[in-house]
DNA sequence: GTTAGCACTCGTACGTGGGGAGTGCTAACA
DNA sequence: TGTTAGCACTCCCCACGTACGAGTGCTAAC
């Protein structure tokens, strides 16, 4: 957010009335546009005065002389801090979710799918969603269940709804008493606690009580530690990536592609919603303000998600720079609130 | 497979030549480049009659009078039936699945995604990879994992080691110990079970023999038998979708838009895949041989892999009619040999 | 049967010129 | 002093005509 002191009040609607005739169609504005639509009742000469002390404060500018003018990153950043309005969700739109909550959100990687096809559909943007990061998620059960005579499946079901499965190849995995046996002990001693809580202390007594089989203990507990503490099996979903072809941003096939690309690749989705997922609330990140290369020439409006008040997962949108950021925020927000609202619902039935 | 008598061998060289050179450039081709490129020592003017031949048989076409000649459905169908050859992997390309094959494969579903990149990297073009269809497939192991007390997690594990979960809500959930017993039962009864093999007759059995908790038993046995039949469970994935983009076919906007689409939606992957997914070796539709409307402008090439005999899974790759059979082709048998390979690994590793 | 030659077709690239949208500047006006 | 009409100027875009080249089909000669 910052102040401009040179703005008053009829440059500030000018140059509002620019970017969202620029974000409506991607066409540099003319002074006579501005004219008929802006209301104020003023000639397309005058405009042409404020225009051109609009230039020069940076907040829009010119792709050659006599066209017409165009919002720069400064300009919708400060559309973005100081003019726009967040609006609701329309009546279709709110529908649209409640839809979405219907079927399927017991388990909350269910949810992350269908998120991103929500956020996509109701933004027209490319969206990516992440499931929660386990770091801070409390162990809630954990099963181990027979395979076969050298692996077994290790089962792990966590205070969020999330299940996790792994495969352990051990040279002798026990028989189906044995894992019994060793889940409820495992499940005595390390069900409600998080990643932190399991310290060498707590192992050690465990391996003291189950002393006869700590050759199949130790193993399982190290991958428990792994899969509750890595993002590795954090997945990342996401949805309406067709969307980008539709902005002429993206005429460029090289462009397009670049997207694709990052869209479809694990780690550079996790690039672009960056680490760590801490800042509250929803983050809008214009051009040349975001620090990956591909990026600079988009814009990303972002949202975390928290599970008991600790922020764990990320949603996102990407869209060119004259990106509808109105619909953006206010469609990110409906569906952060939404999947918030889920996520309480979850806690709430599991307590 | 067809035959056409009036082909003599140097119609058919010609007619090669015109179908490699398109497949490569994508441009129209004329007598004169056939007539250096072919090597048959004729001049193009002898080209160009026998060429008029070939369009008069239907294998080639004009784009308009005077362009170069272009490859006709029937050309491409030909091409594909009787003149090209097969080639094996690259050494490049066989160690890049080797790589594929050293991690994670004990599991077939992390196989899947994997085989998907790997296709449309080798390939070039997007690919479509189907987790196998599980209505031939055996009930390995089945567990129930309590959750809370309206809830519990059935976990059901098939001879194929893929796993799911499934959340079953219940107006009062059994504990952990009636579960465990649950568990037991539904193991010495069902395991080694295909869907075919759970008859009523089983069922009762089942029921008479743990009569106290039919009511839990009862929507158990129909999910598993909703799990295992159904396909809703069988996921679909897609690598390299961005690799239309590279291909003048679909330099249109709304045919990527529609190819994009069609491959983001599981319900028309389903529709592309086709059902059943019965027929063996490797299958190419061209054109108009696609039944659906989306691909009367693609072709499909697919393959069947099967598990223990039986055919379940599919994978497929999508490109323009001028594709690169050859390369398709061999990448796609490769690949599916290597699947064979893994399986047939986890099935001796499974006894 | 093959080929050189030629007239013809058609798509593409290129240069040109007009129209239109837009600007900045100036001078007149309230 | 702020506003506005008018004007010259810039530059993009499109339509048009032309030249060129790639390719064909046909004919006649080998």
């Amino acid at each position: 957010m910052f102040f401009i002191p040179a703005l008053n009040l009829r440059k500030f609607k000018i140059l509002e009335a620019i970017i969202t005739d620029y974000i409506e169609t991607a066409e540099p504005v003319g002074s006579r546009t501005i004219a008929k639509k802006c209301g104020l009742g003023i000639s397309s000469a005058t405009i042409r005065n404020e225009m051109s002390d609009l230039e020069d404060l940076g907040l829009i500018g010119q792709l050659h002389t006599s066209s017409g003018r165009v919002p720069s990153e400064k300009g919708y950043r400060f559309y973005v801090d100081s003019m726009m309005q967040s609006r609701s969700l329309t009546a279709e739109e709110a529908l649209s979710l409640q839809r979405m909550l219907i079927e399927n959100i017991y388990q909350a990687e269910y949810m992350m799918q269908e998120t991103a096809k929500a956020l996509a559909r109701l933004s027209g943007y490319p969206s990516i969603v992440s499931e929660p990061f386990l770091k801070k998620t409390a162990i809630k059960h954990i099963q181990l269940v027979p395979l076969d005579e050298k692996s077994l499946l290790l089962v792990l079901v966590t205070d969020t709804k999330t299940v996790k499965n792994q495969v352990i190849n051990l040279p002798s995995a026990p028989g189906y008493e044995t894992l019994t046996q060793l889940s409820a002990h495992l499940n005595r001693c390390l069900a409600g606690l998080s990643i932190r809580e399991i310290n060498r202390e707590l192992i050690d007594k465990m391996l003291k009580d189950f002393g006869a089989h700590a050759h199949v203990l130790m193993p399982i507990l190290g991958i428990i530690a792994d899969m509750i503490q890595s993002e590795d099996d954090v997945r990342v979903f996401t949805s309406g990536v067709k969307n980008i072809l539709a902005f002429p941003e993206f005429a460029d096939k090289n462009k397009a592609k670049a997207i694709f690309q990052a869209l479809e690749d694990r780690e550079s989705l996790f690039a672009i919603l960056g680490q760590p997922f801490e800042a509250s609330g929803i983050q809008v990140t214009i051009g040349e303000e975001n620090n990956l290369e591909l990026l600079k020439a988009c814009s990303l409006v972002k949202a975390s998600y928290s599970i008991d008040n600790q922020s764990n997962g990320c949603i996102a949108i990407i869209g060119p720079m004259r990106m509808d950021y109105v619909q953006a925020v206010s469609v990110l927000s409906g569906i952060l609130q939404n999947i918030q609202y889920v996520i309480e619902a979850l806690e709430r039935g599991a307590r």
